[in-house]
DNA sequence: CCGGTTCCCTTAGCGCTGTTACAGTGACGG
DNA sequence: CCGTCACTGTAACAGCGCTAAGGGAACCGG
């Protein structure tokens, strides 16, 4: 063990820690180099490619998988907590969404998805609507902390437009808004995914 | 009219044929100057940012916005209409969804954001509902298009993992496509809008 | 103990990027 | 005729991803 040079993973990590700091597209070869201690064409013995660090580094983020329904627990339920806890993973990092959708998921998190269909379908579901609801609730959940993570980095770049400004002229946005949670918030993501499951279920009935 | 030098819209539309041919990485600044027969810091004159010019195209796909519901069109058909549209936009381009992705949307999107959301509840929605049934169907649709486009854009670079070589290892997923549609086209995306519509129509009650 | 091989990193540099500073040109109003 | 304004050119900067070539340490068979 304790293995000669930088260890691959050890690679993934910083640059995770990287990302946080400096976002996406602060997320330079040679600042990640200098991390290490270490002069950048050295990450290329590493990594073929910096995509290839950046769908490594997407893979790690959607490694811990999260595992089957709860003892007792039915397929809204845990749907809807695997819902959660895949925006809780992008969320976790900055920019996380942009970071998961330019990265190649790889074969890992397909083996994940064969298995989650392998439980859905002991639940009742057919094949075709098991990947349905899944990928459904993926692509949404993916789309939603996109246009999160983009409008707060956008007011983090001062180049967000203070809609406060023409409040005047969205009354019903607002009352929306007021009602049923900000567009971007838990509350907005949990209504959503609402919507989709109540489809599911019927789907299933 | 004529104007002395190059109109700003004609560069968003220059630039937008330059996206499909050389996709949103190779959208340069320079390469766009020459295409316009100029050199590159003269674009700077029209727009301060490359951003500034990335959220122009942005807006000027977004927006030919289509409209309230037809004549005799209930809710349902119209927002599956919109949702169908919207997809075409995003995929009528190269990077598409990833150009709106990082683009503000601003403040004409919010108005006719604003009157969608007019007129359902003018078809007995509530803001709230509205809200959520709108945004709902668009994160849905960014998400879904979103990897779409980047599975494309592996493979034509020649990283896409042949996931047929491990079709063994897939037996559910396969089924479920064979039976549901591509998991990227027509049929998986309409699928997954039934679902949510279906949520929608719950909810409504 | 020695020569060769493999691993991991360095130094140097290429072509490209977005962006700025500044100078110039042509049309137009006073 | 002069000045101003709209617009473009020239030159250059710092930084980017990435490649080529080589050096030094550790190992391994003889």
């Amino acid at each position: 063990m304790a293995p000669k040079g930088l260890a691959r993973e050890s690679v993934v990590r910083a640059a995770l820690e990287l990302l946080d700091e400096a976002g996406l597209d602060g997320l330079t070869v040679r600042r990640l180099a200098a991390r290490l201690g270490v002069q950048n064409p050295a990450l290329y013995w590493h990594f073929r490619d910096k995509q290839e660090l950046l769908d490594e580094m997407a893979r790690e983020l959607l490694a811990p998988g999260m595992g089957g329904p709860r003892e007792g627990e039915g397929w809204r339920e845990w749907l809807a907590r695997r819902a959660h806890h895949y925006r809780g993973v992008l969320l976790g990092h900055r920019d996380g969404a942009r970071l998961i959708a330019s990265g190649d998921p790889g074969l890992t998190v397909a083996r994940a998805f064969e298995k989650e269909l392998e439980i859905l379908t002991g639940l009742g579901f057919t094949p075709a609507q098991g990947l349905h609801a899944i990928s459904t609730v993926s692509h949404y959940t993916l789309g939603f902390v996109l246009t999160e993570q983009a409008r707060r980095e956008r007011v983090a770049a001062g180049r967000g437009p203070d809609y406060a400004a023409y409040a005047a002229e969205f009354p019903l946005t607002l009352a929306g808004a007021r009602e049923g949670g900000e567009p971007a918030g838990d509350e907005a993501f949990a209504r959503g995914l609402r919507l989709i499951l109540d489809g599911v279920a019927a789907a299933l009935g």
